[in-house]
DNA sequence: TACATTTAAATACCAAGTTATATATCTCGT
DNA sequence: ACGAGATATATAACTTGGTATTTAAATGTA
């Protein structure tokens, strides 16, 4: 069993750990979203839902703001999700310049649908992991990776799901 | 001030909150790489270079094995690293489809910097951190969140070094 | 009012990761 | 020894992120 590298070298590759403990939960998290919900949703897609749907219609800046992303990042993905029809963009009326982001009828629709089906579950299987765990930081991440790997995500909430479905 | 989405959602989006600040620490990583030994060295580089550093030359199944990546993601990093004249791939003897990736004297080098000053620094102020933390993963996150906003790693490493020069 | 500065978003380019697939080589069973 | 399947790496296509720069509009100041 080769030794995980990253995991040895303990605090001075921390950023490194939790970019890739962060893109393993956000692979399973999308997975789900379609399992759950029957339509597929980038992961991405569904903070700038989640911030749209909170505050109301937001610009390209406030967004990025909220979402602590880059701008040309943001934009980028709004012209993603206009394209999808999750949203759409107008110009402001007094200042030419901004650009206003609002859900679509489609994209209320799937928020909702991802407030009702999907974030319940994900936040009971995540808390529920965080439950297990305790001590530093790295004990707590090294806890969470284990695991993950004994059992994924996706599998914790399907299997939380199940008993609703069967009796 | 605009509420933090990712942050705000808690459990549900730790996956993105967890890449979020591994992006940043890494960021914050990378530039004290060019600062603390003169030369540049994508974050990427790094653990690669420990991998082969530890234990001696790897393939690439288990280079990406041992950084717990995928298989073509290792290629292209070691072609690039190839190109950087850090290492250097031999075709195995005894089975001509594996590579076997070497550390040159230039990647040595460079490993052996790391070792001496990029390392122990940001171990420091990366356990430094850690140590004021505790709680929950998610309140250490918020914590660290916020001591990173406070000041950021670059700062407190370079802090951390000028009581070495100055006296 | 005109011009310089600032600001919001868009664009261009690049890095790094992924999955799926192709290619080359090896191994094993007949 | 030959062909089927397994295995190691490479390639392709895509996603998501970043920084630096450009464009267009607004602001403020001489």
């Amino acid at each position: 069993m080769l030794e995980d590298v990253v995991r040895a070298l303990g605090h001075a590759t921390l950023g490194s750990r939790l970019r890739r403990l962060g893109e393993r939960l956000q692979a399973d998290a999308q997975d789900l979203t379609g399992i759950l919900t029957g339509k597929d949703l980038p992961s991405p897609h569904h903070t700038v839902l989640a911030a749209l749907n909170r505050n109301g219609p937001l610009n390209i800046g406030d967004l990025a703001a909220s979402l602590g992303q880059s701008q040309p990042g943001v934009t980028r993905m709004i012209g993603k999700m206009k394209a999808a029809g999750l949203v759409t963009a107008e110009t402001a009326p007094t200042d030419k310049r901004v650009s206003t982001i609002h859900l679509t009828k489609e994209g209320t629709a799937r928020i909702t649908e991802l407030e009702a089906l999907h974030w319940p579950a994900v936040e009971a299987a995540v808390a529920d992991l965080c439950g297990q765990i305790d001590g530093s930081l790295l004990d707590q991440l090294s806890a969470l990776e284990t695991l993950l790997t004994e059992k994924s995500l996706k599998q914790r909430v399907l299997e939380a799901q199940e008993p609703e479905t069967k009796p």
